[in-house]
DNA sequence: ATAATAGTGTCTCTCAGACAATATCGC
DNA sequence: GCGATATTGTCTGAGAGACACTATTAT
């Protein structure tokens, strides 16, 4: 290791392109509820590899400062600055899900990719279309995939987001990132019930937004929309914006029996 | 574009080098119960950056097949490498927790660190010395860290080791994976409480055990170590190796009350 | 009024945790 | 036997889900 480098020295003399590196993109499970169906967005591809199938948005991160792409601080930035220019807009909520990385899942090079969901709610969108993406369209989830064939790995990135998206909706409110800021409970009810497949009781459904303050009624204001519909009008409500973390319930919905995590069965 | 080139024409011409990419480094916080405590393995770091301080062990991915070093097929392989590197032995358990990326976190360059821990038990474990890191030690965990200064974000990096970990363990069976083969309830109970920092009530910790399989009895053989130990007799139970993935319990433990997810309070 | 939808009250059954009782060991 | 540890038995309170009931709207 020769003399004693200062940290300055070193770091002077330090050569990044001295080992061979992966390249590293981020892929983006964009969710909404469409159709009275949970729907991913998803691009066709333009060019090769996996020409004219389907795949997640996404892109490498851009780690150049002298380059003429906007530069990415974070993995975080990256993720958000894709999911801008494929929707137009900002996502009500973005979480990392894992990161798949071997020598083969990219015929060009070894390959990592950092994949995220993100949840928004139909009606705030506008798809851009231009850019690399050719086209961009909704695809609705059949149990754990869609039906459109998937390029690189990506039927298994979406699949585990899908899993952690319906995991995580039965101990959190993230459902509630899927609606409009104002929403009705049965509206609310009506999302679990399609992301996990299954009726919601409604009186422990109740019960759990009362005992939370992460969904907070809007007193005295009802649903005005949809104004043709028949019965009582339902009062409003609203995501709790502070304490960003604490979007927890105090327990878990549904399926309290087993094999809630069960891989298979 | 040109005009239309095959997938095979455009792979050749593929060029790898042609956009700058970030560093892509693999680190793992391996845990351990020793004298009555969640400790986990930390290195102090040889060289620049942050030249004697302490780290999660670690390092890069191997992606060049023609370099000296041995070629890492995938990111796990790549965790199970380091792991082996620094512990000469394989992790009972291994798990992505998630990745970490942006400009500024290593002052050398833009770098990637794909988060893993591994559990293990301590009896199974002799310490390599050499490699590039120079002195490697178990350092007891308190709350959700470590009185050692770590260098990088490690400290992030182990808080949300330690965070999952502890999570994990409230409805899956892993806490097993801290103890030897064979282990009795009590022993396993007692990870429990260590690892939650509460007590575990006795009665509902054995049903759990009993309404799953993944925890399975040796009947007939009880604990003969400690011999000189008093009072009756643990029986003997193992870990249930089939079945990888299902290793979770029908329900969770301890705490079903509020904030068992909150960061903080 | 009637049908439809929203929201509430109440009962029951299950299960986690408390605590007591029993079993088995070394001495 | 005695103290220590392991294991099992029983009771009770809390809470989830079932279901029936009330409330409010459009037609």
């Amino acid at each position: 290791m020769g003399r004693d480098l200062s940290e300055q020295e070193f770091l002077k003399k330090f050569d990044p392109e001295q080992y061979k590196k992966p390249a590293v993109m981020v892929d983006i499970s964009i969710f909404t509820i469409k159709d009275d169906r949970l729907q991913v967005l998803l691009v066709r591809r333009g060019g090769h590899p996996f020409k004219g199938m389907w795949s997640l948005p996404g892109g490498a991160v851009h780690v150049d400062r002298s380059g003429k792409y906007s530069f990415d601080e974070s993995l975080d930035d990256a993720a958000k600055r894709e999911l801008y220019e494929e929707t137009g807009v900002e996502a009500r909520y973005l979480e990392q899900v894992m990161t798949y990385g071997d020598a083969t899942r990219d015929p060009r090079q070894w390959t990592l990719s950092v994949s995220y969901f993100a949840l928004m709610d139909s009606s705030s969108l506008m798809l851009q279309h231009g850019s690399d993406a050719s086209e961009a369209k909704w695809h609705a989830i059949h149990d754990y995939g869609v039906r459109a064939k998937l390029g690189f790995d990506h039927k298994d990135l979406l699949k585990d987001a899908i899993r952690r998206l319906r995991s995580k909706v039965e101990y959190t409110a993230i459902a509630a990132c899927l609606l409009p800021q104002m929403f009705t409970l049965p509206q609310l009810k009506h999302v679990y019930e399609i992301l996990l497949q299954e009726a919601v009781p409604n009186k422990s459904f109740r019960r759990r937004i009362e005992d939370s303050d992460i969904i907070v009624p809007l007193p005295g204001q009802y649903d005005e929309s949809d104004s043709g519909k028949k019965g009582r009008k339902a009062l409003l409500y609203r995501y709790n914006p502070k304490k960003e973390q604490s979007l927890f319930f105090p327990r878990s919905i549904v399926r309290a029996e087993a094999e809630r995590h069960g891989t298979k069965k």
